[in-house]
DNA sequence: CCCCCCCC
């Protein structure tokens, strides 16, 4: 390159390069007119560029410009690139003019095949964009109608690599028809866009380059490490999993969506999730005596004389088990509602057993109330069953705790960040 | 001079 940025320098030198990646030829019309382009990529050993060819460099140029190909290619026209529109490592970009040669070049083993700086799985967690390299399974190509009305094909595939991660990729177009993941095969993406949907997945684009078992040493390292170790990995997902068969995307209200959309008023139960802070829970009778046989959890009756009977089992025993019945009232920035947690929710949300919670109970007043002092306005994950029930011409909602997690900060961050751009748009 | 890259 002879010049700078400066007036439309030109490239001068002739250097062999190969293309490694060539768009279809593609027209647009706009109030600055209309014209046909196509645009690919080339690199040497110092590194990588794109190319765009408009109208008539399309006609000239276009069948003889073939992927994977090496060239000599001079006199282009060179501009700043906009990298909002590329993830390519180079400032500038070139633009084929009239003067413009391309030459194709006897294949020398010296130009690379493609310039990759690949992020293990694990990185992409904190990463703004990425190259990467993985494997693994494949989900089937669907077709999703765009928010333009477009159809299009898409499908989704689940990366592992070594670094004990997946994450989703999602195919579009005819990329997604053709793809065959069906032998595990290595891929390598470059220029993927990280986005934050779900956790973190990627979206690879018509500038991203996606190689099938690429004749590099990471992808024969990748293999080798898969079949003999990592296809017994159990790999913790950066995405949401939304494959079929293993349940449906979280279905996300806030405790007045409760009410503002009749949850639960259907026939059947509704599920749903939120974020809420535990602002009371009822200490009283969050404890009851219960049938101490396996399989039944019949609340009993202290006969005073020892023994307690079950009038399920029709049998008296001289012992009993405790059971949670815990009412506690949550919170949101909307909301508040009175939830049920049945014996495993509460002893996660009280961080105690029925069992050793009833002993304290009996034993030390102080420790029993201690406990449920420090879950006051602690905040969780709350996945609950919702059903409107009715007695005697009365409704009320009960809604039952049927999980809780722990609140995944970036992650509720970021679906608030995304329900806030929805709420923009 | 394009810059579309989608859907949940």
């Amino acid at each position: 390159v002879h010049s700078g940025p400066g007036a439309a320098p030109l490239i001068q030198d002739l250097f062999a390069s190969r293309v490694t990646n060539k768009s279809n030829i593609r027209t647009w019309s706009n109030s600055r007119g209309d014209g046909k382009l196509f645009s690919f990529e080339i690199v040497d050993e110092s590194g990588e560029i794109r190319i765009s060819a408009f109208n008539s460099e399309v006609d000239k140029f276009f069948s003889l410009v073939e992927q994977g190909k090496v060239y000599y290619i001079s006199k282009g026209t060179l501009k700043v690139a906009n990298k909002q529109y590329t993830t390519l490592k180079n400032d500038y970009e070139m633009t084929l003019n009239a003067h413009s040669s391309i030459v194709p070049c006897d294949d020398s083993e010296d130009i690379p095949a493609v310039h990759c700086d690949f992020v293990p799985i694990a990185e992409l967690e904190n990463k703004d964009n990425n190259t990467i390299i993985v494997c693994k399974s494949t989900e089937d190509v669907s077709r999703i109608t765009t928010k333009a009305s477009r159809e299009v094909s898409k499908r989704v595939i689940n990366l592992i690599d070594t670094s004990g991660k997946m994450v989703s990729a999602t195919l579009w177009g005819e990329e997604a028809e053709k793809f065959n993941g069906s032998e595990q095969p290595v891929v390598a993406i470059k220029g993927a866009r990280l986005s934050d949907f779900g956790g973190r997945s990627l979206s690879v684009l018509f500038s991203s380059t996606v190689m099938v078992n690429p004749d590099i040493p990471e992808a024969f390292r990748l293999r080798a490490w898969y079949d003999n170790e990592g296809f017994v990995t159990h790999s913790q997902s950066l995405s949401e999993n939304r494959a079929a068969g293993s349940g449906f995307s979280t279905n996300w209200k806030t405790l007045s969506d409760l009410r503002n959309e009749e949850l639960g008023h259907g026939d059947k139960a509704d599920y749903f999730s939120c974020v809420a802070t535990v602002v009371y829970i009822r200490k009283e009778n969050c404890l009851y005596q219960a049938c101490p046989s396996a399989n039944c959890n019949k609340k009993v009756t202290d006969l005073h004389n020892g023994l307690y009977r079950c009038e399920k089992c029709n049998k008296e025993f001289p012992n009993f088990k405790y059971r949670f019945i815990l009412s506690a009232n949550l919170a949101d920035f909307g909301d508040n509602q009175w939830v049920t947690c049945f014996q495993e929710t509460a002893e996660i949300l009280l961080g105690q057993s029925a069992e050793t919670l009833g002993r304290i109970r009996e034993t030390d007043e102080d420790a029993f109330n201690e406990v449920f002092h420090k879950v006051k306005f602690s905040t969780h994950v709350f996945k609950n069953r919702v059903k409107l029930e009715t007695y005697n011409d009365e409704s009320r909602l009960r809604v039952t705790v049927v999980e809780i997690q722990p609140v995944d900060h970036r992650e509720y961050s970021r679906r608030l960040l995304r329900n806030i751009q929805a709420l923009a748009s």
